[in-house]
DNA sequence: TTGGTGACTAATC
DNA sequence: GGATTAGCCACCA
């Protein structure tokens, strides 16, 4: 393993997401380098291995809403883990609370 | 190789 | 503020 692929590229980066923070695919997806592929993102995030330690709960759309359906069940786990991080979430709307990528 | 697909985004109504 | 449309581009069968 010499070379990251763009997936471990994305849990990096996401995993680089201090608490109390999230960021859009887009943002992500600028961050690993992958321009405006924000779709990946969320294709990478599914294909997470087990036992990992990628808070994947803080990426959420470019508009701060959950990408996920309201009430379906990894919804509520996103918005549970936020809330636990001290996110604010009301109505699958999220408070933006976006860091400063350092390259 | 081709075509279908998607945890997206921005623009428009 | 919400819904719809079109654009985007890498991955997979």
């Amino acid at each position: 393993m010499s070379e990251p692929t763009k997936d471990q590229k994305i849990w990096q980066v996401v995993a680089a997401i201090p608490p109390g923070c999230v960021v859009s695919y887009g943002q992500v997806a600028a961050m690993a380098g992958l321009g405006r592929q924000a779709r990946y993102i969320g294709r990478a995030l599914g294909k997470l291995p087990a036992g990992h330690d990628i808070p994947w709960f803080r990426v959420i759309r470019s508009n701060g809403q959950i990408a996920f359906p309201q009430g379906s069940d990894a919804y509520e786990t996103q918005v549970g883990r936020l809330k636990s991080e001290g996110v604010e979430v009301t109505n699958g709307r999220v408070q933006m609370r976006q860091f400063q990528w350092q390259p």
